[in-house]
DNA sequence: ATTATCAATTGCAATTTGCAAGTGATATCA
DNA sequence: TGATATCACTTGCAAATTGCAATTGATAAT
C-alpha cells in the first residue's frame, strides 16, 4: 500500500513529500508530537477518522524513515508505544508553519486565538518550548506511557 | 477529480492539509513561487512529470482557493499566465520549511550546500528577500511574462 | 491554407483509499 | 480455568484518484 514513489528530481521538497505528501502522515505526525498521543488506538480515535489500515501503513513507513520508533508496551504486551526520534523532532517546525497557515486562513479553525500571530512573530520561541516539552516527556517513559494511558 | 474532502476536524493543520496534502501541489506552487514559471507548458516541463490533467486540476484548484491568478497572455491568447497572490505568497515560508527539512535529510539533494544552515540560522532574511523578489516581479507584468517566455 | 503549439479533456488501466469484517496475541474477569 | 474483551493489525472489496496516451478546440506561425 503506497508504495515509496521513485524519485524523480532531487528537489529537496520532493524529497520531503516523498514521506509526508499525503493527507494523513502529517495528521499523525501533529497527535505524536502536539497532543502526545502514543498508542495505535489513540490515533485512531482522533477525529479525523483515519481508517486502521491506513493509519498501520503510516506508522510503519514513519518507522521505517526513522521518523518515529515503537516497541511494545512493557505493561501490556499487545500494545505498541510510538515515540518520537530525534529526526521526527526536527518536523516540528514544518508542523508548526502548516498549522499557523491553517489558523490563519480558516475562518472556523479550532485554533486557540491569537496562535498564528504570535507563532509569526517569534518562530524560535516557539520551536525552543516545544523542544523543551518533547525532551522533558523523553526522559522518562514509564511516566508519559503511563499518564497517556491513564484517561 | 481530486474532490474536495469533506472537512473531518478543524484541526488547522486538517484544513492545509485539505488544500496541499497531496504529492503535487507544493510542487506547483515550488515552480511558481521559487523558479518563476508561469504557464501551463512551464510547469508540465518540470523533471517531476506531472500528468497534464494533474496539473490542470491542481492549478485550478489554487486558483479556486485564492492561491493562484490566471489570465490569458496577452501576447498569445493560447496562453495563460498564472500568478501568485498575497495569500499564496504567504505559503512561502511552509515551502521553504519543508525545503530545509528536505535538504537536511536527503544525502544526493541537488539543494544548494548551506542551504538548510543559513535557513535555520535566518528564516526571517530568507521570507524578506523572497518577498522582495516576488514584489518587484509582480510589479512589471510585461517584463516578468517576456522575460520568462523568450527562453 | 497547412501545420504547429497550447491548455486542457477523455478514456482507461493501475494504484490508492475507505470501509467493514476478520485474525491472532494478550489481558481481564467470572 | 474458560469465556469474553481489547489491541494492533490484516484482508477483501468497492470507490476514488492517479498516470498515461491520445485527442480536442482555439490560436499562432509559416
Amino acid at each position: 500500500m503506497m508504495k515509496t514513489a521513485r524519485q524523480r528530481s532531487t528537489c529537496p521538497i520532493r524529497y520531503s513529500l516523498d514521506l509526508f505528501g499525503d493527507r494523513w502522515t502529517l495528521l499523525v505526525l501533529r497527535d505524536l508530537v502536539l497532543h502526545g498521543k502514543t498508542h495505535f488506538g489513540d490515533f485512531l480515535a482522533s477525529d479525523e477518522r483515519i481508517a486502521s489500515n491506513i493509519l498501520a501503513d503510516r506508522l510503519a513507513r514513519l518507522e521505517c524513515a526513522g521518523i518515529i520508533t515503537r516497541r511494545t508496551d512493557p505493561d501490556d504486551r499487545r500494545r505498541q508505544v510510538c515515540r518520537i526520534t530525534e529526526k521526527g523532532l526536527t518536523l516540528t517546525p514544518v508542523l508548526l508553519e502548516i498549522a499557523a497557515w491553517g489558523a490563519s486562513n480558516d475562518r472556523q479553525t479550532s485554533a486557540p486565538s491569537g496562535f498564528a500571530a504570535h507563532y509569526y512573530a517569534d518562530r524560535a520561541a516557539f520551536y525552543r518550548d516545544h523542544g523543551r516539552l518533547i525532551a522533558a516527556l523523553a526522559d522518562d517513559d514509564e511516566v508519559a506511557s503511563r499518564e497517556q494511558r491513564s484517561r
